[in-house]
RNA sequence: GGAGAGGUUUCCGAGUGGUUUAAGGAGCACGCCUGGAAAGCGUGUGAGGUGAAAGCCUCCGAGGGUUCGAAUCCCUCCCUCUCCGCCA
């Protein structure tokens, strides 16, 4: 949510940081305009309260010293239509006014290149190499398909197009990343493992800033009214929704692995081939709370956190700072991790870790009492640690050998049964 | 899904149309007392909005309604508990 505040103090500046996220300018007009007028009509409407608070006394104290109190009752209906007519005028200039406001995009952070698209993003840096092979290196869906690990046309028959199953070693390996990644986590990175409900209502939707603007790119049951979550942020981070935290209680870790289930709305026909863009993929996620003065070296902690799987793994992968105009709509600032996929021949993102400031905190009301007893909103954090569906790629496509097997990574063998390779049965 | 009972401030808990400006207690903070502590006594103790400030306004699960006036009466919804049904 976006703080009115910054539009009333300084609508120019806001306007210049906005415009670097292709932000629409004229919803800060239009939110000036609205907050003037609603605290035109508050001045108003309290002094006739206070009034009639008064008034409402006097007429407790006629009634019981026994004394006709109708004249000021007839009085008193005219001031209470007033009130009521104000309220709703208030009412309705309120929810104007919010709905703009929860469709202004955050403010992006200064250290944040400033462009139009991905074209300029940075890379902030790489980690190992693109691994050598003496053949040409396919492609997973050609590898999986051979070794009988993933069936992406069955699937189309118990749901449809953007499904896979998972089957045998596939499966086993997939479940082998999750409990791994879950594992460095909690065990090496201070996390809370978390296992949240999937269906999620609209207010936590709106809370992490995946509604109102994008509605069209959840799932969403009929009835009753709740969405697939697109990601674990979604559930997590409204864990702490509507509370006020006490500072010790900072940071907060968690990691959570779900389900993720998107629509991938505008992307027909792109990337149909293995498992790189599905409407229902899985992830383990990184969510943190902590103090708005940390949240920076927070961030570069999360992230090195996520790296730390793939190299671990030891998977080729670049840290991408995200340029004003290619980061989300909640973020101020937010590093890509790319891992190779030599079959695919390119990088594909398999996390996203991003700081929100108090963006999330400020519409999921998720606040804590410093020091001095002030209340202020924390600020949250997120970041995938990772997506298998980039991630599973990577390891079948870096580790193909010659013959079409995969070498399991030594970190995943325990995971595995102790098993060393996939091989066709 | 059915029947019943509930949801009040940090917590317990009173309150069934007008001195409720939400009693009382506990907890917490500060002060007095004390060699120190406990007990006792006193004072204070939420959030949001608005305003330069004093102050004022709003909030008793949520949203509507009745009324000059609602924690209190009416309607809808949410949640919790008990019993029944169903079920992994």
């Amino acid at each position: 949510m976006f703080d009115i505040k910054l539009i009333r103090e300084n609508p120019d500046s806001v306007k210049e940081c906005l415009k670097k996220k292709k932000a629409d300018l004229n919803l800060v007009d239009e939110a000036a305009a609205l907050d003037r007028s609603r605290r035109d009509i508050i001045g108003e409407v309290e002094k006739l309260k206070a009034e009639n608070n008064k008034v409402s006394g006097e007429i407790a104290k006629m009634k019981k010293d026994g004394r006709d109190a109708s004249a000021i009752i007839t009085e008193m209906k005219v001031m209470s239509d007033r009130i009521k007519s104000f309220d709703i005028e208030l009412s309705k200039i309120d929810a104007e006014l919010n709905t703009k406001l929860l469709y202004i995009p955050n403010i992006p952070n200064e250290s944040v290149p400033v462009g139009d698209d991905e074209k300029a993003n940075t890379i902030v840096r790489h980690w190992g190499g693109k691994p050598a092979f003496d053949f040409t290196p396919k492609p997973h869906w050609e590898i999986a398909e051979y070794l009988d690990i993933l069936d992406d046309k069955r699937s189309v028959k118990v749901t449809g197009a953007r499904f896979v199953i998972y089957k045998g070693l596939g499966a086993l390996l997939e479940r082998a990343l999750i409990n791994f990644m879950l594992d460095v986590q909690t065990r090496e990175n201070g996390y809370t493992d978390i296992m949240p409900p999937i269906l999620i209502n609209r207010d936590s939707m709106t809370g992490t800033g995946q509604l109102p603007k994008f509605e069209n790119d959840a799932f969403k049951l009929t009835e009753p009214d709740y969405f697939l979550a697109p990601t674990a942020e979604v559930p997590v981070t409204n864990i702490h929704k509507d509370e006020v935290l006490a500072e010790r209680d900072l940071p907060i870790y968690y990691t959570a692995y779900t389900p993720c289930f998107r629509k991938e709305a505008g992307s027909y026909g792109k990337d149909m081939k293995g498992i790189v863009r599905m409407h229902q993929f899985n992830k383990v996620e990184l969510v943190k709370f902590v103090r708005p003065e940390d949240s920076y070296a927070e961030l570069e902690k999360l992230t090195l956190n996520a790296e730390s799987i793939l190299q671990k793994l030891n998977l080729h992968y670049r840290v991408m700072l995200l340029s004003t105009g290619d980061m989300t709509f909640a973020s101020a600032k937010t590093y890509d991790l790319e891992v190779w996929h030599p079959g695919a021949d390119r990088f594909w993102e398999t996390s996203s870790c991003s700081n929100f400031e108090d963006f999330q905190a400020r519409r999921a009301r998720i606040r804590f009492k410093d020091k001095d007893g002030k209340i202020r909103f924390v600020h949250t954090l997120n970041g995938s640690g990772l997506a298998t569906s980039r991630l599973f790629p990577a390891i079948i496509e870096s580790f193909q050998t010659k013959d079409m097997e995969v070498i399991i990574p030594d970190i995943l063998r325990p995971y595995m049964g102790g098993i060393d390779r996939i091989t066709k049965k």
